[in-house]
DNA sequence: TCTTACATACAATCGTGAATGTATGTGTTG
DNA sequence: CAACACATACATTCACGATTGTATGTAAGA
């Protein structure tokens, strides 16, 4: 008995991209097959199809569903606040790895964008996107920077750029890191005490 | 004409595994078929066959052949010297960064375990694998931090399980930017001024 | 009745592993 | 030092299942 009406092909679009989670989080995106995915959510390929282009549409939607609330955070559309201190990028740093550690779904594709999926072919893009982000969170965060050096905030031996860069990449290198073995540290503690050192580190008060 | 001489093997053994890397980085682990090596290395599937159980095995000997110098490190055997202080701890890291940058071979390889490979089922072996020498690593570090506090090179602040994770963090952040987009920063310069960002931070002398 | 939201059926391709063939080294024996 | 026996290092072929995209069927809304 098919579905018919709106609601309902929203559920089992819904419900395509929940088992979709689960399936590539176990098998990987590129060992996993379309039948598997509709089997596990009790539907036939058919139904795939109607709702997504191929696995790499199914994939992109799965991705954005989940990230999408991420980067709308409480400020509103942009990362950190227009002219947010120190204090707020920490703050904005730390939220976002305290949501990744919370809710199950941001750390399961999470889990699968950076261990379950091989960036080649149509998934290349989904790397591009990543790289854009990447350059548009340094950008804002090199900006902070500066902005904290001219406010006396902070001492400029570093360039705000590089300040930034190295920060993404303490937050990165954590993210990684719990990924690879989530009993193995607490990520919000552990997280709180290398951005602090990378903080103090920069000469920024604390 | 099949090679006999335990040369001519070796040499279609070593030209397989380059093979592998280049067409593991285009095409991915999971997307390259072992027909696809075997024609890009002019040679039958059959000759890969011979030298590897299959994909896993051909993939593992591949990582181990470019990681293995990596782990014996002129120190020989171990990442850092028994009794290293930070100076030498710090030079190690840029030194594994400098020979990451400089060599094609190890580049590749760590593009290929970070962006074209799935981790499920035989792969993840790899997975733990690498674990581990994350594990050992930070037990390494954490020795040489504490062995700092009681010289009294650094202060007490954090733990030095937490600041031998967070400059392991600092690396690996480094590392996947950079394998983002190589282009994007001089992977030697910035990783020097965020571990020094790093080492300042936690009071170390500089 | 026309479209939606699927299910089913089908054709075509691809990848694997194993079986088999074969030309050459390599060691041993007389 | 032949010559034989056997292992090595591949190439070729085949059977089989798995996966994909599409084409078509169909029951329920609107």
């Amino acid at each position: 008995m098919p579905r018919r009406t709106k609601e309902d092909a929203a559920a089992t679009r819904s419900h395509l991209l929940d088992t979709a989670e689960a399936v590539f989080e176990r098998c990987g995106v590129a060992g996993t097959s379309l039948a598997e995915i509709a089997a596990a959510a009790g539907v036939s390929r058919g139904a795939i199809y109607w709702h997504f282009d191929d696995k790499a549409d199914l994939f992109n939607a799965m991705m954005e569903r989940a990230t999408l609330p991420l980067e709308q955070t409480d400020t509103g559309g942009r990362f950190i606040d227009k002219d947010a201190g120190l204090a707020e990028v920490r703050g904005a740093m730390l939220a976002v790895l305290r949501q990744i550690a919370t809710e199950p779904r941001l750390r399961r594709v999470f889990d699968i964008a950076i261990h379950k999926v091989e960036y080649v072919d149509e998934m290349n893009a989904v790397r591009l996107r990543q790289l854009d982000r990447r350059n548009a969170c340094q950008a804002e965060l090199a900006r902070a920077f500066a902005r904290a050096m001219r406010r006396g905030e902070m001492p400029a031996f570093t360039p705000a750029g590089s300040a930034a860069l190295g920060l993404i990449a303490v937050f990165d290198g954590l993210l990684h890191n719990w990924m690879l073995d989530r009993t193995a540290f607490d990520l919000q503690r552990e997280g709180e005490r290398a951005i602090d050192i990378y903080f103090r580190g920069l000469g920024a008060a604390g």
